[in-house]
DNA sequence: GCCAACGTTGGC
DNA sequence: GCCAACGTTGGC
C-alpha cells in the first residue's frame, strides 16, 4: 500500500466539501508526473494525505483514501469544461483520474510552516517547494503528520 | 500582487 | 533533441 499526499484549493474542492459528497472524482489533473501517480501507481485504499493549497494556512487538513481504479477524465471531453483538452479522445483519454473518499477531518489543519520544522519531515516532497498536486508519502512521515493533525 | 520554481511548447 | 519563451502554481 502506497501513501499520498493530493492538493486541492479549499475555494474550488475543500475537506469539508468530501466530507459531505463521502466521494468525489479527482478531476482536473493537468499534469503529467501527477497523472502518471495516479494512472499507474494509486491502488484502491490507498490513504491520501488531503492539502488545501492557496488558503491561509496552507496544510493538511485531514485524511482520504483512494476508491476506486485510475479512469479516464470525462471533463477533458467536455468543450465547455475548464480543463477540456482537444487532444483528449474517448480512446485515448490523455489524463486519468481517481475517485477519492473522505475518511477523517482533522481537528486542526497542520500548517505547511510546521511540516517543515517537524523533525522526520525534512524530505518530504510538500516541504521541498514541489509544486506537483499528486506526491508520494512514506509510511512514517504520513503517520508523524497525522499524529500532528489529530493532536 | 509578486515572483521563484518549474513544467510545457515550439522553433530550429 | 536543445533550449528560449512562455504559462502556471502556489507560498508569501
Amino acid at each position: 500500500m502506497k501513501h499520498w499526499l493530493m492538493k486541492s484549493e479549499p475555494d474550488s474542492y475543500s475537506i469539508e466539501d468530501l466530507e459531505r459528497d463521502g466521494r468525489t472524482a479527482w478531476t482536473g489533473v493537468r499534469n503529467y508526473q501527477a497523472r502518471n501517480l495516479m494512472r499507474d501507481e494509486m491502488s484502491v485504499g490507498d490513504p491520501v494525505l488531503f492539502y488545501h493549497s492557496s488558503s491561509n494556512p496552507p496544510g493538511v487538513v485531514g485524511v482520504a483514501r483512494v476508491a476506486s481504479e485510475p479512469y479516464g477524465d470525462a471533463t477533458a471531453l467536455d468543450p465547455r469544461s475548464d480543463y477540456y483538452d482537444e487532444k483528449a479522445t474517448e480512446q485515448e483519454p490523455r489524463w486519468y483520474l481517481v475517485d477519492v473518499e473522505f475518511v477523517e477531518r482533522f481537528p486542526r489543519t497542520v500548517p505547511l510552516a510546521e511540516l517543515k520544522d517537524t523533525e522526520g519531515l525534512e524530505e518530504m516532497v510538500v516541504t521541498q517547494r514541489s509544486r506537483l498536486s499528486v506526491q508520494p508519502v512514506r509510511p512514517e512521515e504520513f503517520e508523524i503528520v497525522r499524529r500532528l493533525g489529530r493532536s
